[in-house]
RNA sequence: UGCCGGAUGGUGUAACGGUAGCACAGCAGUCUCUGGAACUGUUUGUCUAGGUUCGAAUCCUAGUCCGGCAGCCA
């Protein structure tokens, strides 16, 4: 148990194995020995980036290869050349590795690169099999460029399939229809019409032998022909009337090139991609939960020789406040409403790691949000809270003003300095203290001094007192305006005796605040993300969603951070105090620091404030 | 209204005939050199109606409501 909770995605956040109607499935299988090793597969298809909802599934299937000591493939679900970009490979790499290092690399397969199915045969019958490379590389995991291994590809069995699909002619169970796809529409019937057999529904199977060859040389323009599996026009099922198989498109493959110009369905496809590579257990969303029937009747009426994958199906994840639609999200990015699909704000993988997300809070939210049938919307609060709960426990504390206030302590000389103690992460010892400069002008929040304070406001206020952090307690004595009236300066006495161990130390005051010297600071700019939309169900059935856009869901300041920020690596996740978690942006230059927001830190001061000032905290973070 | 699926607090999930639990959110409090964190307490729930049973969220019957399916998309 010791050693398999260091697996755990969620780790400190519940239990150390998930329980689920799909870990219980697989657990019995194994249990009855109906398989001695479980094999999954995280099946996207190459045609956008990978998003939150993606990430639940991830989890999933990487998940319960984890914790039965199975294994998972990547495999590209690539039917479709008119949709697919490469480009989308490598994001997709990339994503799923961030996603399960530390956690699931060992149970992550790829294949060899350039690899084929091998052809077997068993009994007489064709058999094809798809298997994982050998000891691969954590490093190479997440490298498109990787010369050793890449992901499974539905394309690389066209050959397979095509074999399947003669096989199927040859029983009698498939052939070629010469209907156009109005006709094919009109034949099909409609949920509570039967349909009505094709007129070529009775071709000879020769002929359709030699039709079938002949679609795939090339002879006849798209949609001329297709090849259709022979089932049942009266079917309850829609997807049992005689589904089609494959179609004609002559296109280029982005993976298998220029051999191809018939294409096969998904349904026909990904059943036996699944047999292939000897997944064992099949798991998708509930879209798909009424094409269960012609997954299982393909794979049953080929008579093959080795044990059958099972299709399972859950609810994918509705996440609120955040649009997981496919084709909003491209239209968010193609209109430049966000900058890119790795924008903070987008729920997309890349956009939440380049928001700080760490890919273990990820985990831990997948795994919190559970596995159902049930369609529900979840509350993103709860991702949130994955967010903050480890963060809070891992990221290092810093000083940093956004909206910089001159404060001058009227009873240093000009010349004070002396560096601070300041501890590094109070949840964790082993984090130590590092030590901040100050001096007698200083920059504080503006948001930490009223002149006019709300009810309850403690932090500073004419003629009122705040702990500095790791400083001093200081008293404002003079509030400097501008020819506007605008506050531009603060004139503080500091009580000497009120740092950390010395003789007024242990004062009560009941604000403390953050600051940094203006003479040691460093500017940066700081990117303040909040939520893109304004309503939980952006992405419901209504197209309008652009109209409830949040207008300030990107703010951008210039700020002041201590200078031990200076050196922050790309991967470093700060808590800058009282304010939120930050981490640097790879648009970042030493000279030219950039940060962005990851989330807040709960902020009990916005709700209490209600009034004006309350209000405006609560917009911001709506 | 053809087929398939689903319904447990505000939200999400557990319970596998035996005390309806957990998490998030909320509320109240303790503590605090982060209005953070931590800690304590707490409000709110089995879709409806019958039935079986000593006992039903769970089994049966009948309803109600919600979701999915009619691409040569996945």
């Amino acid at each position: 148990m010791t050693t398999s909770s260091n697996n755990t995605p969620a780790e400190a956040a519940g239990p150390a194995t998930p329980s689920d109607f799909i870990r219980d499935i697989v657990a019995a299988d194994l249990a009855s020995g109906k398989h001695r090793q479980i094999v999954t597969r995280f099946p996207p298809e190459p045609n956008g980036f990978l998003h939150i909802g993606h990430a639940k599934s991830i989890c999933l299937n990487f998940g319960l290869a984890v914790e039965n000591g199975g294994r998972c493939n990547l495999r590209m679900d690539d039917t479709n050349p008119t949709k697919e970009e490469a480009a989308y490979v490598e994001s997709i790499m990339r994503d799923v590795a961030w996603l399960v290092a530390d956690w699931a690399e060992p149970n992550y397969s790829l294949k060899t690169k350039g690899a084929l199915p091998q052809a077997q045969e068993q009994d007489g019958k064709p058999d094809y099999f798809m298997g994982p490379a050998e000891a691969v590389p954590a490093a190479e995991l997440g490298n498109p460029r990787s010369t050793l291994v890449e992901p499974f590809y539905a394309s690389d069995y066209f050959e397979p399939l095509y074999a399947f699909a003669v096989r199927l002619i040859e029983a009698g169970k498939a052939f070629v229809c010469d209907l156009s796809a109005e006709d094919m529409e009109t034949y099909r019937g409609a949920p509570d019409r039967p349909g009505q057999d094709s007129p070529f529904r009775e071709r000879s199977i020769p002929e359709n032998l030699d039709l079938f060859a002949r679609m795939r040389a090339g002879e006849f323009p798209n949609g001329t022909r297709t090849l259709r599996a022979k089932i049942d026009m009266a079917s309850p099922n829609i997807w049992l009337r005689d589904p089609v198989l494959y179609r004609i498109r002559h296109a280029a493959h982005h993976h298998a090139g220029g051999d191809w110009c018939i294409y096969p369905m998904y349904d026909f496809a990904h059943c036996l991609s699944d047999y292939i590579e000897g997944i064992t257990h099949s798991i998708c969303t509930l879209e798909f939960e009424v094409h269960r029937p012609l997954y299982d009747w393909i794979l049953e009426n080929l008579d093959l020789p080795r044990p059958l994958p099972r299709q399972i199906e859950f609810a994918k994840l509705i996440p609120s406040y955040m649009i997981v639609s496919k084709r909003k999200l491209i239209q968010l990015v193609q209109d430049g409403v966000v900058d890119g699909w790795d924008d903070p704000r987008l729920p997309t993988i890349s956009g939440l790691r380049r928001r700080g997300v760490p890919a273990r809070a990820l985990r831990a939210f997948a795994y919190n949000i559970g596995v159902t049938k049930y369609k529900s919307l979840t509350d993103i609060a709860v991702l949130d809270f994955a967010i903050r709960e480890d963060l809070n426990r891992s990221a290092q504390r810093r000083l940093a003003v956004l909206r910089p206030l001159k404060v001058v302590i009227t009873n240093l000389p000009e010349d004070h300095a002396e560096d601070l103690a300041a501890v590094n992460n109070p949840e964790d010892p082993e984090a130590g203290t590092r030590s901040i400069p100050f001096s007698r002008e200083l920059f504080i929040e503006q948001e930490d001094f009223r002149e006019v304070p709300p009810p309850k406001y403690f932090r500073l206020k004419p003629g009122g007192e705040v702990r500095l952090k790791y400083a001093y307690i200081i008293r404002c004595d003079e509030v400097v305006k501008d020819a506007e009236g605008n506050v531009v300066e603060l004139r503080c006495t500091a009580d000497l005796e009120s740092k950390r161990g010395g003789a007024t130390a242990d004062r009560k005051v009941k604000g403390t605040i953050h600051w940094v010297s203006t003479r040691n600071s460093v500017p940066a700019i700081i990117r303040l993300y909040d939520r893109l939309f304004t309503i939980p169900e952006p992405d419901g059935e209504d197209g309008d969603f652009r109209r409830h856009l949040n207008p300030g869901s990107l703010e951008v300041v210039s700020g002041r951070l201590e200078p031990s920020l200076a050196g922050a690596h790309p991967t470093d996740r700060f808590q800058f105090e009282r304010l939120g978690y930050f981490v640097l942006d790879e648009d970042s230059t030493p000279d030219h620091l950039v940060f962005n927001r990851t989330i807040t830190l709960r902020d009990s001061w916005a709700k209490v404030a209600g009034g004006a000032d309350g209000a405006r905290a609560q917009l911001k973070r709506i």
